[in-house]
DNA sequence: GAATAATTGGATGTCAATGTCCAATTTGGC
DNA sequence: GCCAAATTGGACATTGACATCCAATTATTC
């Protein structure tokens, strides 16, 4: 139901939360969360044109988050990459419909609307913070926070 | 979010329960719910071979509810064509994690349960039978229940 | 049993998502 | 200024989703 690239981009950025508001360079980040480096490189591309990561070059540059992770929500890393599109007027393009969807359009909308809502109340904060036998990504960002920046 | 194919079998049925328990051509459904023909075909291929419709061959033949609308929902045709599936497990393959979901894939996995159970929760009846202005659907199913069957 | 109505299944085409590789570029430290 | 660290961007490969077309098959009707 999710893209492959939203998991990703999850992943990158919940390793960001841990270590924010220090950098981690891409190769930390693709250990930490086992995406293959060559593909997270251009999610985090993608994420950094969105305004959700910052990226610093040279020697002791990399990634850093741009809001604090208590300001960011997970909506807005979805949306970066792969944005929930609402459902706006009839699929089918009648206009006797326009913007009133049909019962059955309405309930797929409604559907995505409460992924939406959860997804616009949870920040990385909450994410990272919540006690849980299982903590967020599989290798626990290696504690040292690359205290750059 | 849903793919182009469960809107497609998710029109079609609808199509199908107004005329429930009459079947449709194919031809018929695919002008009624402006999906393109041949690929509808495809579509209704794998809604009989899940069980939600069947199919008669021949010169009155046509594609039909297994079911009646009151007792077929919109999770059993969206999970015939294209299935929710659910995170049982961390993605990241870590034993240590297990069925112990993080904070975060819990999250990912509640939104997609809270769109199961919506789904699961609504029949097909129920979305035809709706009070509204916009009847599912663009074209009204041409109100000749092909009384074949 | 011939003609017609319909679905079925296979072959094929296109495009976006996913994924890889590498040369070019930027930057900090010596 | 030079080297090493790091991102950037372009080119390319692979795969699955979406879509089309058509010959083969099945079934009804006369």
């Amino acid at each position: 139901m999710f893209s492959q690239t939203v998991e990703y981009a999850l992943r990158a950025v919940c390793h960001l939360a841990y270590t924010s508001p220090g950098s981690s360079t891409t190769e930390e980040i693709a250990n930490s969360t086992k995406v293959p480096i060559a593909y997270l490189s251009k999610v985090l591309q993608g994420l950094a044109r969105s305004g959700v990561v910052k990226s610093q070059r040279g020697v002791g540059g990399g990634i850093s988050l741009v809001k604090t992770p208590e300001e960011l929500t997970i909506l807005e890393v979805v949306n970066a990459v792969d944005p929930i599109v609402r459902i706006a007027s009839c699929p089918l393009g009648l206009k006797a419909h326009g913007k009133n969807l049909c019962p059955l359009h309405r309930r797929l909308d409604n559907a995505m609307a409460s992924v939406e809502e959860a997804f616009r109340d949870t920040t990385l904060a909450e994410v990272i913070a919540e006690p849980t036998t299982s903590i967020p990504l599989c290798e626990f960002p290696s504690a040292r926070p690359s205290n750059k920046k």
